[in-house]
DNA sequence: GTCTATATAATGATAGAC
DNA sequence: GTCTATCATTATATAGAC
């Protein structure tokens, strides 16, 4: 019931600072000096909140996750529609274009740089891909697709991934733009 | 004219261990003594050949575009019909499926990763697609594409680089393949 | 809860003997 | 061309005063 103090405060700057430096630097290229340093707390300090860099990843995937159920919940409130619901998704990219462009997709790099780090959290980041997977499925099944509903969630997210990195490696926005529109197209004859 | 000598042995030893290990572990995560032990150098002769990390990272990105060069020759002399020759691109999904799931695309990762880093041979290591996408819009060219043969090859380059990227994330070796047959089945209607 | 100071290990890189 | 020894820096992590 202490939300309002100053601890929780800085523990929240902390996850912040860190989500946004592991998505810009990455996860083993960002030190506890530059998150401690991002989030204006002091580099002792850091260990009150998480004794572990294990710790502080742990918590940002958990903070990325909530994100990503929140905006599901919106899109779903905000679209009617299943086949708009998807489309919503599609235009991630567009409307990511320029973080796209510079630092490829959060969720795709994240998941690429654990696999290679063999990291404890690989499993747990998945399933944030989980998160898209199981609600682009179900907007699939609205749509009437019984068998091959988790698969066409499957590949619509290998879709977006491959375009971001593609845009990301040729820091091409453009690229990404038709991409989006091409699986647009795609989805309408779906 | 020396080729045979020790020294381009260990020279080339250092540039093959390292190629693998910036592959498995990430470049980042690659230290001189990981890639001294591996090659069987002491540690300090490694600098006999390489000053600086740039410079092995310059090697490697070398050495991959050689084998690239390689490579394609090969598919463009076995393969007469263009269409077969983009099947051939097609199939590393499933002639590398073990190695994908394990640790994603050796050129997508590596872009991925030095976007990050904001390494200053981002665009050297691009130039690795550069390869691909040159070869892959020859192929579409001959198969009568004019205006998109080249947006028509990064989309086909873009569909691997995703395939790669989930079936890393999910360690599904399964999901790589039904994406590879999938975009054979493209390629028909193209 | 916040801070300074510090331990400890690993890193990229150098010097110099052989 | 190969090696050992070492420097300077940075990293994760801890101890303890306030």
């Amino acid at each position: 019931m202490d939300m309002g103090s100053k601890g929780e405060h800085s523990r929240q700057r902390i996850i912040d600072a860190a989500d946004r430096l592991f998505y810009i630097k990455g996860f083993n290229q960002t030190s506890f000096s530059d998150i401690a340093e991002a989030a204006g707390v002091a580099r002792g300090n850091f260990y009150y909140y998480f004794k572990t860099k294990d710790d502080i990843l742990q918590a940002v995937i958990e903070k990325r996750a909530e994100d990503i159920r929140r905006m599901l919940e919106d899109w779903e409130a905000s679209y009617p529609d299943p086949r708009d619901r998807l489309r919503r998704y599609v235009t991630i990219l567009t409307k990511e274009q320029q973080h796209i462009e510079k630092f490829g997709c959060p969720m795709g790099t994240l998941c690429t740089e654990l696999a290679k780090l063999r990291h404890a959290r690989q499993t747990q980041a998945a399933e944030m891909f989980e998160l898209f997977r199981c609600w682009l499925e179900k907007q699939f099944r609205l749509l009437g697709h019984k068998d091959d509903a988790r698969d066409l969630a499957l590949h619509l997210m290998a879709r977006e991934q491959g375009a971001a990195i593609i845009a990301n490696a040729y820091h091409d926005s453009a690229f990404l733009q038709r991409e989006a529109d091409d699986t647009l197209r795609w989805l309408d004859t779906v």
